[in-house]
DNA sequence: GTGAACTGCGG
DNA sequence: CCGCAGTTCAC
């Protein structure tokens, strides 16, 4: 391994950052961030606002923080355009980071090799946030994944694109969610 | 896991 | 425009 990297976890308070390269920010929020509430947004927020960063987001997936984190992914995914990795814990991040480094150091290593070498996980987080679109269900999603390749080509494609896919109705639900979101901001 | 309701498509 | 097959979603 080259560079080094120090990892520091601040307990269970308050949502941390590492940059491991100049334009790339990794995020945690421990389990204690999602239950206390929607402080650590504004930490996020503030993070995409201050730097047009390439921000990954490790984010604590427990079954004490299950119940949240489909509107995690909502507000990560959709709203920052951040990369969401769910972790089972602290040391299970430190390990993902230290894959990130290693990669990164490598010429013409991926720094993304990681979520494709934990497998499905990254997948899935992505295909249960398209699945949040009113009447899209994992058959649709996948359809919609598969054509457009992520979330954001979703939102970019026209109504004409995505009824080919989903139809036209279905198209409308699509435009309207991305819409919706779009008004909140 | 099952069924009702809905969507898209081919006839 | 109708019926069928596939899909979503609430129970």
């Amino acid at each position: 391994m080259q560079g080094r990297v120090r990892i520091v976890f601040e307990g269970d308070t308050g949502v941390v950052d590492f940059h491991t390269a100049h334009d790339k920010a990794v995020i945690y929020v421990s389990e204690a961030d999602l239950i206390s509430g929607p402080a650590y947004r504004k930490k996020l927020a503030k993070l995409r606002k201050a730097k047009k960063l390439k921000g990954i987001v490790l984010v604590e997936k427990t079954p004490m923080t299950e119940q949240y984190f489909l509107d995690v992914q909502k507000f990560v995914v959709i709203e920052l355009g951040f990369v969401l990795l769910p972790v089972t814990n602290q040391v299970e991040a430190g390990n993902l980071l230290v894959q990130m480094v290693n990669e990164e150091n490598k010429p013409n290593g991926n720094p993304f090799i990681a979520k494709a070498k934990r497998g499905i996980s990254q997948d899935q987080a992505v295909l249960s946030t398209v699945q949040m679109i009113p009447k899209l269900g994992s058959v649709k999603a996948k359809a919609l994944l598969c054509r457009f390749k992520s979330i954001h080509g979703i939102q970019a494609a026209t109504m004409h694109d995505l009824s080919d896919v989903v139809g036209r109705t279905n198209a409308q639900h699509v435009k309207a969610f991305f819409e919706e979101k779009r008004k909140v901001r």
